[in-house]
DNA sequence: CGAATCTTTCAAATATTATTGAAAGATTCG
DNA sequence: CGAATCTTTCAATAATATTTGAAAGATTCG
């Protein structure tokens, strides 16, 4: 006999109609997001449960090498998305799910989006020095030029991504509060 | 004896070291949204020319085969950000970048950012109407409750991506115009 | 302590994606 | 038309990324 959707001691875990669906669905999401696949639906697993899992409930209801599920776990917990359980009188580690979305959401688009754009926005006021120096031709003008919209570009990225991330320093449910609008000038 | 930064007839084009710079940056951005590298080369280095260029041109500057020259104009072209150009007396086609850059990257949000978030509602929706029809036992109340969750916040990222649109459908220089606030509830 | 159980690591195997270059297909010119 | 030039296609190759599973490393229990 197996255990549909829930854990038991020693019984294979196997995921609902819904836990496959989701699983699926937010690992195909947070794949094009620039993350694994496998990431996606181990989280997905994890948020959907009630208890926290092991690493073997993982392996079986996700199908799954145990190698894979410890290398996606130290992934996820260095995102700080899914955390290790304690849970007495059980000797094996235990896993939940971080369930703060926009937490999660946040952190990765200042760590990662953030530090992306910056970096580019660096090298490319570097190219606009090397463009300074340059020969002052009709080329190196329309090229400064160029460079600084796409600066111009990058820096509202990063604006947005700061007003963004502002959203949630403060209060409590910053996905509520979220509000894009257009400005006079 | 070789163009440095320019093309001259049957001479093989060589990349000053700011076009090499932008168009290393660009590939890594590019890539790092989700495209090939070589389409942000490809794009930067027409970006960064005055006059239109040929497939040689190209391959010749990035140093890439001439089918990956190929692949990715036909790959840039349909998203709208790079052209062919007819030039009077040549042979062969020549090429030239957009400079909207809003527009480019709104093309992109509109048609790929945008659908993937569509179908992720799509299917939450319909996992939650699987658990809808599920045993109403706690487990299933956790998961509606999760996956509702899931739904809000993709369904705010699917507004913010509307918003930023929205800021471009109207007017000349949409990203002068864009402004984020916080919301007063 | 030593056996049992669990976790992590990592080399090898797979799978996926990107790139090349030559052949086939177009187009232009004389 | 037919040669010359240019472009596209695509099978083969190379480069990356992911996954496996067994061995090594920890930890817990008696």
């Amino acid at each position: 006999m197996t255990a549909i959707g829930t854990r038991y001691n020693d019984l294979i875990m196997q995921l609902t109609p819904a836990e496959l669906l989701v699983s699926d669905v937010i690992g195909r999401l947070i794949e094009f997001w620039g993350f694994k696949r496998n990431m996606g639906r181990v989280w997905s697993v994890l948020y959907l449960s009630t208890d926290p899992l092991s690493a073997d409930d993982l392996r079986d209801s996700l199908k799954i090498s145990s190698g894979a599920v410890s290398m996606t776990l130290t992934e996820l917990g260095r995102w700080g998305v899914v955390r290790k359980v304690w849970i007495q009188g059980e000797r094996r580690d235990f896993f939940s799910a971080e369930t703060q979305l926009w937490k999660m959401v946040s952190r990765v688009f200042s760590e990662r989006e953030r530090t992306e754009i910056v970096s580019a926005i660096d090298a490319l006021q570097e190219a606009l020095q090397l463009l300074d120096k340059a020969k002052d031709n009709e080329r190196t003008k329309l090229q400064r030029e160029r460079v600084r919209q796409l600066l111009d570009l990058a820096r509202l990225g990063l604006k947005l991504i700061d007003a963004l991330l502002a959203t949630g320093k403060l209060d409590i449910e910053p996905l509520a509060r979220l509000r894009l609008g257009l400005g006079d000038r």
